[in-house]
DNA sequence: AATAAATTGTGTTACATTTACACAATTTAT
DNA sequence: ATAAATTGTGTAAATGTAACACAATTTATT
């Protein structure tokens, strides 16, 4: 068996876990007010320290499920986070991560056990620690990747319509889209199919509701799109 | 002052660093053959612990910097890697940047000494641990953020010709690009001045030499282009 | 039952960008 | 002088984006 290596600095190796969601109108983050040390009483991100016996993935997906309940959720690594004095108690290297939900759907009773709150992205309060740096880092990631790539469908229901997608957009943008426009781009991915049913919560004309093509999204998920030309980067 | 934390788990932080560098052909690799345990006699990338004393970054610098001479070289995060068995020594978690680098600049000497060589990309060796993983992401990654940002520059001496600029996006992306078109958007960027000189190491005629607007590349260097739009990921 | 207000679906035209290709100029070797 | 290789600039067709018009659906109101 090999020896072990002698290197032997203490820097503890944490997960945050920024959890993007989307009530039809704004864009969400889910965030907890915490009942224990360091920071009690302060707001952050859910996080928690890596176990041995799991990889950073499993690791994240483990944070995640303990405050919303869900699995098979959308996430992906921004990076890792090593300022020295970023945790004041010790050092800590922290592997942030995003995740995507569907608000409706994660176990609400949950997360208000946890403390956890729901926030419009705008008036998200003050974060200990980098957590601040983390989640507009976390924004600007989504801005990126949403804008070439299909992945705002994981913020909505499985059903849903093209004008609440464009309102998904819109909010992660904090932009104006021409509906006309929106929807041709959207249709011409092929990637939405018509479930024949329409949107029945509506006091107007009543929209078409899509699903994802399961297949395809899965397929092509890496091709490159252009969802969002005209954002000012 | 404040308690340590409690969680008591040994797991080691490394940095690896991959290194890209361009001859006027190929897209090139630094790689080190290990003349130290573990897996001596393979080749791997250049890497180290993490020190208490220095963030991720002054950590990727000091791994570049220990190999090449470096410094100020353009650098970015690629992701934390984690596998549970990653090294089978003991239980790493390594943090992996990209560097991208003149490679007429470096201290080839140095290198040498290190047991550092370069490979064509398409020629690399199978290298230890996830390391083949590691460089085919960073790959992807400078792919995909060269196509959308003036980030080629970097593996060019100062002053260089479009023909060569153009060879390097090639290279990059394995393909043919019109060299009338390359040309035009190079140039629609505003980002090149005309040195006035030419480049004398030519059989031919001698192509026109161009060095960056340092201003405008620091001021603009997120703005979106769309260098290689016809690149099929 | 007709009408207004809000929203959704589809079409059309002007403008900008990308692609494909032509030709003239420069430099060295023959 | 001529040929071969490479560089710089131009131009037309095809494609994609932006801006805008109008008809259809649904509920509430008259």
């Amino acid at each position: 068996m090999l020896q072990k290596y002698t290197h032997d600095t203490r820097i503890l190796l944490a997960i945050d876990c920024i959890i993007f969601g989307f009530d039809g109108e704004e864009l969400k983050l889910l965030l907890i007010k915490r009942n224990f040390d360091p920071e009690k009483g302060k707001w952050s991100l859910m996080g928690g320290f890596l176990n041995e016996t799991e990889d950073l993935e499993e690791g994240a997906k483990r944070v995640l499920n303990e405050l919303t309940g869900l699995e098979n959720v959308y996430m992906e690594q921004l990076q890792a986070f090593g300022e020295i004095t970023r945790d004041p108690v010790e050092r800590t290297v922290s592997v942030c991560f995003f995740a995507l939900i569907n608000i409706h759907a994660h176990d609400s009773e949950l997360s208000r056990s946890m403390n956890g709150y729901w926030f419009n992205f705008k008036d998200k309060p003050d974060l200990i620690f980098d957590h601040n740096k983390m989640v507009n880092m976390a924004l600007s990631q989504l801005r990126y990747k949403a804008a070439l790539h299909p992945l705002g469908f994981e913020l909505l229901p499985e059903k849903f319509t093209i004008p609440q997608l464009q309102k998904l957009y819109e909010a992660i943008y904090d932009m104006h889209l021409d509906r006309r426009n929106f929807s041709r781009k959207i249709i011409s991915t092929g990637l939405l199919i018509d479930t024949g049913e329409k949107n029945e919560n509506s006091a107007t004309k009543k929209a078409m509701l899509y699903q994802l093509d399961a297949e395809k999204y899965k397929n092509n998920f890496n091709d490159f799109h252009n969802f969002i030309s005209d954002f000012k980067w």
